[in-house]
DNA sequence: AGTCAAGTTTTTGTATACAAGAATATCAAT
DNA sequence: ATTGATATTCTTGTATACAAAAACTTGACT
């Protein structure tokens, strides 16, 4: 404990600006914060140059660290880049996946399948979550798994909103199963075009998302 | 000027990272350092924080800041990710790219020919990178913008040594007529393919990349 | 010589102090 | 009342001070 308190007052602020305690625009007070968190300015000025880099947080010269959350043209960005990305990862993995890995996939599909049947969205974002590294894992490329895995966490959020929505999951499930099939195959663009279509926001689920940034902002 | 140089120190650092002043390993002494650059020690311990989450540092919990270098797997790895990127970038752009842009494209490819008749491996850096920037802006993706961007900078420095190699400078500039023959044809796939084609190391290129890295390593 | 332990020196991590810029309040003048 | 100038307060950015951990030194002991 307490090895090292400004990486966990970033890691403590992420959580925050992600969980909507803070909204776009907040300033982060230097003072307040370090009050709250119990330790001095210098920390926390450490934890906000991190956070800048990742894009949670703007510095602005002599104005102070300010909270910017992606707005819908920034978030379907962000998707697209994610569906991209998942689908390389999963051409890639077509060549590269060992059977364990496969038989990985399977267990948390089958963990996925009994979450739907439970209607249990928590578990389900657990396996869904598994499902997606065990991809990312399987591209071979260390570098894209954490570029992948670094976004997918980004992205959190709002996948999670997405899973509330009446038929999704076993949607997603489903599609699941045909990311599944092609990498046993391993066919690489039918993986590829699986999970980009898996991934990326269009049709319906852009309507969902439109509707669930508005609530989230009352 | 002096406006905040917190900021300024990161990039400098960056500088002298990529540069190769560092080598992979170093320790970057804090006082030292903050002699050096005529500061105290609380902006550079901030600029360590940035350069940490971009990976070219890495914190160790008290122990110090130490360079991290990619080594021949991790860059395989980065310019993978990066072909990946490139491609998507491509085929995005074959659909959305302005005829504007594609004159831009154009414009920077006659100046790549005249680099390559005037052997000036310099001027044939700057408008490759042209090229390839106005590729990720016409992906009408800002947020992959970014990103392609960020780790296109990242990779400068091997591109660079690359570009060394007897006729690379020719065929690079081949393999841009090819892709800008592709998004003029508003063909996605062809785009795609000839940037990650274009931007991948694989055969020749792969044994030229790893003859540099031991060259640098002397 | 080699190893281990205690003491010393460095170095990191955090708090505090201080200087300078930004924001805000005060108040006179139109 | 509104505007503009000046003074005051807040806040940021940087330096310095200090505590605690790691690295290094020294010297006793096998």
């Amino acid at each position: 404990m307490q090895q090292r308190r400004a990486d966990n007052i970033a890691e403590e602020l992420e959580e925050l600006i992600f969980n909507g305690t803070y909204s776009d625009g907040d300033r982060l007070d230097e003072v307040r914060l370090a009050d709250q968190f119990g330790v001095s300015r210098t920390p926390l000025r450490e934890a906000f140059q991190r956070l800048a880099l990742s894009g949670l947080v703007e510095l602005i010269p002599r104005r102070g660290a300010f909270v910017r959350q992606p707005g819908p043209v920034e978030l379907m960005e962000m998707f697209e880049v994610m569906a991209e990305l998942e689908a390389v990862c999963g051409r890639l993995a077509a060549m590269r996946i060992s059977d364990k890995a496969l038989d990985d996939l399977r267990d948390a599909n089958a963990k996925c399948q009994a979450a739907v049947d439970a209607q249990d969205t928590d578990a389900y974002y657990v396996e869904n979550e598994r499902f997606h590294r065990i991809i990312y894992r399987q591209s071979g490329n260390s570098f894209l798994e954490q570029e992948a895995a670094k976004l997918h966490k980004r992205l959190k959020p709002f996948r999670r909103q997405q899973l509330r929505f009446r038929g999704r999951m076993a949607q997603s499930m489903a599609e699941h199963e045909a990311v599944v099939d092609a990498l046993t195959r391993g066919a690489g663009d039918a993986a590829s075009a699986a999970l980009r279509a898996h991934v990326a926001v269009q049709g319906e689920k852009f309507h969902n998302l439109m509707a669930s940034l508005k609530s989230a902002a009352e």
